[in-house]
DNA sequence: TTTCATCTGTGAAATATTTCACAGATAGGA
DNA sequence: TCCTATCTGTGAAATATTTCACAGATGAAA
């Protein structure tokens, strides 16, 4: 159970790289508003988080001094990249190109991000004919073999229920390494494969189910001074 | 600061509520397969949470004996819905009508659920002629009066990132309680009002990151004997 | 060059959450 | 009816995370 020092140091909590990925975002659409400093309070009001829990966060990214008016945007953006390796290119497929998969496709924001993606799949020959894209487009059955061809690292599931499971495992076969599952199954984690279930019923009610419990409703409300 | 016993008791700590949320959307499915009795270790096998968290989590909500093959399913779905309401009817809106939000109008998840999407937003009435729905479709400047006039108290916000940030608080001015946000812009919580931002790309990353920072990577990959 | 207001960086305290260990409950079989 | 194997329920211990308070750094202004 004991890890040496030097691995310490680079593991940061879950909670605070979830913070530091939407730092990064959030300072991309800022700096596009000219701004060249930004403060951990700004960025608190910003975002919602503590101006206490941001700096402790960037603290444990890399040493990088905050001048008077707070953090330089570029060097705060270049230092949460490095320590996330976010500029290194990834290739993403998406599974499952319904309406929803097709979205996926052309979603305009992926292809100006680290993220190409670089195919889709469904089971279904006739509907992929209809669709217009510059992704290559391939049956299901060629998972596992085009994932691995291209090099592809990352996928977006948004196929039907019953299909999600098997799918997820040609994905894993061909060895990607994160699956973000759109699809109303929970996929759990296995083989230290990286999956995310967002499906859109279970935000909404966890929504309403925050909203209910009174519990940490408080939770990401208020902000430094 | 401080608050009476009973309203603690009512207060479940967020990742509980995160789980006891997860669960319900799993044994909806579960459901389907004709099984009468789960345990909480099986539960753990399903989801990736800790058996003890499950039953930690359970014994939050409401009394529940579990018998001696585990939870009997429909008292343990009944027992988490009644905590949260999740009984009751919700009325939902789409704004934003790109193919992604027209996905998410005819989301045929959402309509076998308690949400009920009741209407579609979009600036481009173009746009909006061509959409083949059931759902009545307006232009945004009718979200306040529209919202409140149906009753509606979530929203799925799908527009561009520059008009965001107004239209959560059109949304907000006619009251909706909580906003799922998948435009590439975070919109901090105000007011009350429950916001969850989803963006892809930064979905993507977070899974990227999550696998550099080896941090808690065991995170949620175990569970219980 | 000194002063001052403003911010960050960070150990330590306060909280929150997870994990554990085991008492108690249950049902099936002898 | 009693025994046993199998689960849950839950206070308490172990961890993890957030919050705090304040020393130290910075740059602008006098």
């Amino acid at each position: 159970m004991k890890v040496s020092k030097e691995i310490m140091k680079e593991s940061i909590p879950f909670p605070s790289v979830e913070r530091l990925t939407k730092l990064f975002s959030l300072l991309q659409s800022v700096k596009k508003e000219g701004k060249e400093k930004i403060s951990s309070a700004e960025l608190g009001t910003l975002t919602g988080f503590h101006a206490h829990s941001i700096r402790k966060d960037i603290s444990m990214t890399e040493a990088l001094e905050g001048g008077k008016d707070g953090y330089v945007l570029e060097d705060l953006k270049n230092v949460i990249s490095a320590t996330f390796d976010f500029k290194k290119k990834k290739r993403v497929c998406v599974v499952g190109l319904d309406m929803f998969g097709a979205a996926m496709l052309s979603n305009p924001d992926a292809g100006s991000s680290e993220f190409e993606i670089a195919a889709g799949f469904d089971s279904n020959t006739n509907r992929m004919e209809i669709i217009s894209t510059n992704v290559p487009l391939f049956h299901v059955y060629k998972i596992e073999e085009k994932v691995r061809e291209l090099g592809i690292e990352y996928a977006i599931l948004a196929v039907n229920p019953e299909n999600a499971v098997k799918s997820a495992e040609r994905l894993i076969a061909g060895g990607v390494k994160g699956i973000l599952n759109f699809s109303p199954i929970i996929i759990a984690p296995r083989n230290g494969v990286q999956i995310r279930n967002i499906y859109l019923v279970e935000e909404l009610r966890l929504l309403s189910a925050t909203l209910r419990s009174m519990s940490r409703s408080a939770q990401q409300q208020c902000c430094d001074t």
